[in-house]
DNA sequence: GTGATTATCTTAGTCACTAAGACAAACCAC
DNA sequence: GTGGTTTGTCTTAGTGACTAAGATAATCAC
């Protein structure tokens, strides 16, 4: 990119650059975070899916995260090996299962340790900013946020067909 | 997570919330231009890498990423085959290849459609805001950003050797 | 020159996914 | 009710992107 002009656009270009790094960041904690608790960063999220939301069934969690219904099966077939999640039979309809999270007080204090420590980081943080201020910050990434989502489909809309797959292997030595 | 007692304290657990799904959002888009771009999200990333710093080694790339040789060998194949990079025998030392990014002025076109409407809409929003409220925010991203990479280290120090492999199928129904 | 080291590629195996189909349960005529 | 269609989940086969370990060629140390 070319040096900018203003101290304006200079600001938006820092906020651009910040906004994939902070991004990047996230996606690291959230890595790490998974690997100390027994799952993959994906496993993890749909765990947080189901803590979040309570139980759903496997339809419903594949319609979430818009996945197909047999990464579901191996998705929950490795939530519940490890302890986070239960499968139970809907007994209104014997073919939809319900998916339910397990509150067990260990893994619970697990979870509290991992994430006890960014709390008070944050807390820390926070505290040298004012309400205003934090208000401010907060407006803001959810502006930006909508704008990177509003984006994002814009430029899903003029995608082209082609992708990078079936390559045919073939280099020159 | 219980209601919170101080508007302070709502402002922090909003802004953690808030974090996560910025992240997702950045995600989301940098997915999108990948696909546009005809890349997957990985190889985009990769491509960006060599865009910003310019020709560099395999194995430097690799020490970049944090990948293993062999996945920068296939990287490098699917990027120099869609026409971003070109391999280029170190003549100082034939057995490094030195990855060169590809100008072509297309491919910038598209790279320019892509972002520029990003662009657009983030000066728009941008606009709205004086030159320190936007020095705050991105200082505020950037020390988030810091604690988050601290934590991600701190939390991956403890981590446990077991993870949620070599899980065997074994379900009831 | 010979041996150890280095940089990349190759091969074999793994993991998380998709697509398509199997199968039981539920729904919907009639 | 019975028969056909639809629905919800799981199974199977195949793929893409990775790792680990080893092959290969070039360089370095002496």
């Amino acid at each position: 990119m070319p040096p900018v002009a203003t101290k304006h656009a200079a600001l938006i270009h820092a906020l651009n650059h910040e906004g994939r790094q902070y991004s990047t960041a996230v996606v690291v904690f959230h890595h790490a975070v998974s690997r100390r608790l027994g799952l993959n960063a994906g496993d993890h999220k749909y765990a947080d899916i189901l803590m979040r939301s309570g139980p759903m069934t496997a339809g419903k969690l594949a319609e979430i995260t818009g996945l197909t219904s047999g990464a579901i099966t191996g998705i929950v077939d490795r939530l519940a090996q490890a302890g986070w999640v239960k499968r139970i039979q809907d007994p209104a309809d014997k073919r939809r299962v319900i998916l339910t999270p397990i509150h067990h007080p260990k893994k619970a204090k697990e979870v509290q340790a991992v994430f006890g420590s960014l709390i008070t980081a944050m807390g820390q943080l926070s505290g040298s900013y004012s309400d205003t201020e934090l208000a401010l910050i907060l407006d803001f990434m959810a502006r930006s946020r909508t704008i990177l989502l509003e984006q994002a489909v814009q430029v899903g809309a003029k995608k082209k067909p082609q992708t990078a797959r079936n390559v045919k292997r073939r280099r020159a030595r």
